[in-house]
DNA sequence: AAAGATTGTCACTGATTGGTGATTTATCAG
DNA sequence: CTGATAAATCACCAATCAGTGACAATCTTT
């Protein structure tokens, strides 16, 4: 009797990007705490020795994962900035505050990134995140042009005051249906929260 | 031959609260990931089969630690308003976000709780946050006496942004020297967000 | 002091994890 | 067509996990 199993075509290439995307996929779905050798394997649909052998275990995995989501990061971001350039600071900082907010939201596989961040000290993890980082300061650094902030204001220290308070909010409405009293789960809760970030914004960047 | 093993007393009472504290140590030293019942009965020297007679379970403790530590918070957020009333709906937030950052910063299981909640939609968890949430409520209600927020600020909302933000650069710190540029190390860059914060809510909160 | 209830421990199961050596199977060069 | 090489799988290991039933030690009541 010959074997009626469907054989998988035998190509490193091919079954090295299905790892890799099994990868996106598990910490998508199931986060940083079901990411492991064998919900991988089993995700990709191959065996998990595969993962030693062609990435040199879960951290090699990690590194590339790092290096194939590098491109990924600018092609969220770039739709930000499809509108033209902005015309104050106040505003640049208001499109990637809003922004970040809406691309987080639709995308799971960026909230667990930025929840992996929080949870892992380990050194993979934080070569995964400076990606994401390093993709944020180009857009900011194109986008900005000749635009300056207004003196008196530490707008470094503002903007990261700005994203992570996104980052935390969009995080908490995931697993709770508000966040310190705010309610973040229809779209009138949402607009509220988008409102108070331009109010904000304005407030702190007026001329 | 008698016993020369030092004999444990056998209260109920007191193991059940030994298991307590060992769950908090637990929790806050290894994280929601570490938390489990191997681990907590090793950490309070007795049984794991102890946890699940008298907790009924994993989550049954989990639910006996948010009654514990209901009035643990009120004993954290106590000194934030130790210095008498404020004198301004500003300073009234002032006091908060700079209080809190200080008290998240100084403590570990805080860190972990919160860190819990971004992580587990498990409704005991959520049963354990809400008591925080219902701690800082109550604190807020008593500090605010008759001040108010200046009219046009949707201030619920932009106090959540700003505990949103407080929380999620103190849990950024703890993985990683730095958050969206921002260094989150020495004493002046602490003070550099110190500053910030208060450089905020001030514009926000201008009369 | 004896009987019975309570407190605590031990030993085990079954599942899952990360990791590795040996083996089978497909592909390709000669 | 044959043999070498790379690809993929299998079968296992030790460790850890949550959970449970049976047993031993101690306290309480009579």
């Amino acid at each position: 009797m010959k074997q009626q199993q469907t054989q998988t075509v035998r190509d490193r290439d091919v079954t090295e990007r299905r790892i890799l995307d099994a990868a996106r996929q598990v910490l998508a779905e199931g986060g940083p705490n079901g990411f492991g050798v064998n919900a991988i394997a089993r995700a990709a649909g191959c065996d998990k020795q595969l993962i030693y052998r062609y990435y040199g275990g879960l951290n090699g995995l990690i590194g590339a994962m790092g290096r194939d989501l590098a491109t990924w990061w600018a092609d969220r971001l770039r739709p930000i900035g499809a509108l033209g350039l902005p015309e104050s600071y106040a505003e640049l900082i208001r499109r990637l505050a809003l922004g970040l907010l809406q691309a987080l939201r639709d995308d799971p596989l960026m909230q667990k990134i930025v929840l992996w961040e929080a949870t892992s000290g380990s050194e993979h993890v934080q070569a995964l995140s400076a990606a994401r980082s390093q993709a944020m300061g180009a857009w900011m650094q194109q986008m900005r042009g000749a635009l300056r902030p207004p003196s008196g204001v530490d707008a470094p220290a503002v903007n990261a005051v700005l994203i992570a308070a996104v980052q935390h909010m969009v995080l908490a409405s995931v697993t709770a249906a508000a966040f310190g009293g705010m309610p973040l789960k229809s779209d009138e809760d949402w607009e509220r929260l988008r409102s108070t970030l331009r109010l904000m914004i304005d407030r702190i960047y007026a001329e």
